[in-house]
DNA sequence: AATGTTCGCAACCGCTTCCGG
DNA sequence: GCCGGAAGCGGTTGCGAACAT
């Protein structure tokens, strides 16, 4: 996708006539990635904040860190998310609510704002579709009595007018849903008492000898779950979201059209 | 063909967390 | 323990492209 040129495309000016060395914003140019690609190659990742300067760039730290992480970066996977990591994403996201980085974490190649787009724009309309809050992966209020029917209600119905997909088969949810992911917390509380709740449906019981099995370090550290969760280390909670993706995929809970109606057929960047 | 609408995604913003002094 | 700077994260914005009328 080709983009204005910055201050045209944010309104923020990069102008200031001023001495002042001012910093661009907007669409990064070619020859920008460049420079910043040379500079993390030689000096490797991290000090953003200084980098741009040593690296010639007129952008801000920040800027750089997100344009490498999200576009430079050479492990970046391109293409349109396959079945089985859509399937991922909606196992983890049932887990960690809108954690991003966590569950990018565990699809090699992808990045958070990938992930928090293609939820965004597909599988959030996919589950309203299937009268489901992709928020809190419970039924939404007018799909109560019968949360899987096409006919739900009217956002499920304009949902699925809206994704032009075919109708999806009608499944049993595979999960029992867990609570409400914390509002108030933007930055990764969410995942308060989904983990525990969670397990009851996603298939956790082989995690039965681990207590708590998901009170993942940051999270405990938080104390969300409060003074029973024993802290498991990032082995054993890597292990755990390991095994969500040998599970049966859960794709059953949508139906398996995707090859179908070619949604995912979206190009790279 | 022209115009309006929707979609996908890169980039920005503001807040939180981490870490060193 | 406190403070300030740096890094990281998630939500939101806004543009161009694609599609519909």
């Amino acid at each position: 996708m080709t983009r204005k040129p910055a201050a045209q495309q944010r309104g923020v000016a990069s102008a200031g006539a001023g001495v002042m060395r001012t910093l661009k914003r907007g669409a990064w140019r070619p020859e920008e990635d460049e420079l910043l690609s040379r500079a993390v190659a030689t000096e490797g990742e991290g000090r953003w904040r200084t980098l741009p300067r040593r690296a010639g760039l007129l952008r801000c730290g920040k800027s750089c860190r997100l344009r490498w992480m999200n576009y430079l970066r050479p492990d970046i996977k391109r293409g349109p998310i396959a079945a089985d990591e859509e399937d991922l994403i909606l196992r983890l996201h049932r887990l960690l609510g809108n954690r991003w980085s966590l569950i990018a974490g565990r699809l090699p190649g992808r990045t958070d704002n990938e992930i928090k787009n293609y939820w965004n724009s597909h599988l959030s309309k996919k589950l309203i579709a299937r009268g489901i809050d992709p928020r809190t992966h419970t039924p939404l209020p007018g799909a109560a009595a019968s949360p899987y029917s096409h006919h739900a209600d009217a956002a499920a119905a304009a949902a699925v007018s809206a994704d032009k997909t075919p109708p999806l088969p009608e499944v049993e949810p595979q999960f029992a849903p867990p609570p409400p992911a914390h509002p108030s917390s933007p930055s990764g509380a969410g995942v308060v008492g989904d983990f525990a709740s969670s397990m009851v449906g996603l298939g956790a019981e082989g995690f039965d000898g681990l207590g708590d099995p998901f009170c993942a370090p940051d999270v405990a550290a938080r104390g969300v779950f409060g003074l029973d969760c024993p802290i498991v280390d990032d082995a054993t909670f890597s292990s755990f979201l390991d095994s969500l993706m040998n599970e049966e995929r859960i794709v059953d809970y949508f139906g398996d059209h995707k090859d179908a109606d070619g949604e995912n057929d979206q190009g790279g960047a």
